[in-house]
DNA sequence: CGGAGTTGTATCCATGACGGAAGAACGCGG
DNA sequence: CCGCGTTCTTCCGTCATGGATACAACTCCG
């Protein structure tokens, strides 16, 4: 089952979506609307529409020149690069979102200031942003967690990320340039303790192979992983 | 221009989206798909035949009872309350993703390992997974900078947030519970110097308001942010 | 001056999605 | 044994989407 979306960004009641930016894309390569169409398999007519409407809410963006050395054509304005690059950048985010990996932890809320709240899990308690019911589901994203050697970590009051985690390495998977370093964040075990390793709760943590070696990570070696409560979101828990 | 987007789960050809999400809820709270399909002013016959469809990809999703006391019923199976949380989840993520304020770098790139590369910007150098292309927009979410007492500061070997920027407060705009801190972070602006302050990049960073008090953030004060180069995501810049 | 290859604009039509309606099967309760 | 409110199944009308086609307008070029 694998995750997916579709990005859109909305103006003045038309919405831009990736339809329209593969047909702006065509149109700034094909220096025309007809080949861009034809090209994508599409109606001239309706990519024409399509244009038409986008342009009423999103201001213009193609500059038409009817007549003239091969018949005229069509170029892309600035403001629709800039559209373009604005939907990049969303649809950029949103995969890295979509496609990373997650922790979920179960928990309750014991504490709760506005939407800022402490759930107590499996992995000790954690800070994160969560609607107002009792059970959740918290969602770590591995990009999220940050990990430190124990001798440098930061202290607890000198930081902003607000959720700490000490752990031990359970395992690591390689990527080209990024690794996927899953730590055991037990609470209560014992360094040397094989079976607790084992047991505990665990929390993935993406990082360069870089800091890999910087950190000297190996499986069993201790470490800390901190994670800022703004980025830890908590869903409601399935009540099965 | 408000960002959005339409999550989604696939499976085996089917995608499960909103609309599959609060017809699935509908019946949770109603007990009958009639009712359910009723309540939304949505056909018995397509909701029906939607979940049927549904079902072949993701599995038992409602269990059916007709006859019976009150005609019989529909109830949500285990399943589908897993599927009805993996998908919350999944919005959760995209929902923070969308909303969160971005600060946007140009740059170029000036070395690579794979995807990682380091970009040179504005505000100093900057390690990102960035597609093979020269000219890169940075984007850096709000909620993925970590902000530290430069006092207390990780060393740069310690951890494995591999960017770092020593700058100062220029702005907080405090909500309930989290704030948006604005930290200028050019890179030779001498401490004291007005002019400099006003003039820097800046690098917008979402922290808890615990977190404003506990670093005693005050606008002009020191600060050094750091960032993980795996949250950090750059797109092509546009070529205006 | 005509041809070529566009941009505009209008119209027709195939397809799919959806609601509405109608009817059969079902099984508990009165 | 009958009624009720479901779940199932089927058929039809409607609407939106989008391709296909046709045609006028335009302007540079040979």
């Amino acid at each position: 089952m694998d995750p997916g979306f579709e990005a859109r960004l909305r103006e003045g009641g038309e919405t831009f979506e990736e339809r329209d930016a593969t047909l702006l894309r065509a149109v700034d390569e094909a220096g025309s609307l007809n080949a861009a169409a034809n090209g994508l398999g599409r109606s001239y007519a309706r990519s024409h529409e399509r244009i038409d409407d986008l342009e009423t809410a999103f201001g213009p963006l193609v500059e038409r020149q009817r007549g003239g050395a091969g018949g005229g054509g069509s170029r892309l304005t600035a403001n629709a690069r800039r559209l373009l690059a604005r939907f990049d950048r969303l649809r950029a985010a949103l995969t890295g979102t979509a496609a990373v990996e997650e922790t979920v932890l179960e928990g309750r809320v014991v504490a709760r200031e506005g939407e800022l709240t402490t759930v107590e899990t499996v992995a000790g308690s954690v800070r994160a942003l969560a609607p107002d019911v009792d059970r959740v589901q918290v969602v770590v994203r591995a990009d999220s967690v940050t990990l430190h050697d124990p001798a440098e970590a930061p202290p607890a009051g000198g930081t902003s990320a607000r959720n700490r985690f000490d752990g031990r390495v359970a395992r690591i998977d390689r990527g080209e340039a990024v690794a996927l370093v899953t730590v055991a964040v037990g609470e209560g075990d014992a360094p040397g303790d094989d079976a607790s390793v084992a047991d505990s709760p665990t929390l993935a943590a993406l990082v360069t192979i870089d800091s890999v070696e910087r950190l000297a990570l190996a499986p069993d070696r201790p470490v800390v992983a901190t994670l800022k409560a703004t980025a830890t979101r908590a869903t409601p828990a399935p009540d099965v």
